[in-house]
DNA sequence: CAATATTAGGATATTCAGATGTTAAACGAG
DNA sequence: CTCGTTTAACATCTGAATATCCTAATATTG
């Protein structure tokens, strides 16, 4: 599942994609209008400024906004720096040698789970989730 | 994703169900047989006993052992003592009025996801891990 | 029945995500 | 150009999950 971290930061990204051009959102108003602690909020954006993802402002009129085409990014590059999805990747029973060629007695029906769930997270948009006007948060 | 406690946990589990019926084994040759610290697998377990889905006894020949049929134990018994599960229950964007007649735009995929690991958890028992013989943990 | 080895149970450390308090940078008004 | 306000960035604190140490209970053996 999503640590209360990447929930945060998505929502966050979702309301900077709906920001108008070229203005900033502060970490203040973000924290207020998901519901989330506006410095820990900070440190979360931060992380992801760093990654590229978005980009940050100082002073007077600053904060963040988003650093590329919100349609060309998704929950997955959103969560990545956050969180360590690898822990997907382990056998559910912590079998270190379970493999598709060597497969616990789950891997399948694990695999299939994984799948859709990486996928969800890979094929959505942060474009997709804005609703102009906010309502949809 | 389950916890490491959850999946020393379902190891453990697993390593009961294939012991010969009335012996025990302790923390120390279960820690050992799964790769986990013997003393923080017994208090695990001990939650476990606790709940009536093992059996403890002290002393010389003592350890833990299952406390009902193998067969009747799902993942989702073993795991939800000790996790709290109910954090799939939550909507992914973490709208708190998020439901099927006011879905999230990611609702209905997240729910099929959501679906598909709690029935892995729900129908998947212990019995049908165990490999006798032990060579498939 | 006493002594001892063995083992679960409880108390105590450690680590890390989550959250908060503080500092320093940048912008705009005067 | 200077000062004050705004805001990101950095440092620190807290609590829960994880792991280790110690104690008390119990069965076996002589």
């Amino acid at each position: 599942m999503l640590s209360t971290s990447s929930i945060h930061a998505i929502r966050a990204t979702i309301v900077l994609a709906d920001l108008p051009e070229g203005s900033y959102a502060g970490t203040a108003k973000l924290g207020e209008r998901i519901g989330a602690p506006p410095n820990y909020l900070g440190k979360l954006l931060q992380q992801l400024a760093r990654n590229g993802l978005l980009r940050s402002q100082k002073g007077l009129g600053g904060g963040f906004c988003l650093g590329k085409a919100a349609d060309s990014i998704t929950l997955l590059d959103v969560v990545e720096p956050l969180e360590h999805i690898k822990r997907w990747e382990l056998c559910i029973l912590g079998r270190t040698e379970c493999s598709d060629a060597h497969p616990c007695s789950l891997h399948d029906r694990w695999n299939e789970t994984r799948t859709m769930y990486l996928n969800l997270l890979g094929t959505t948009t942060i474009a997709s989730l804005v609703v102009t006007g906010g309502a949809g948060l």
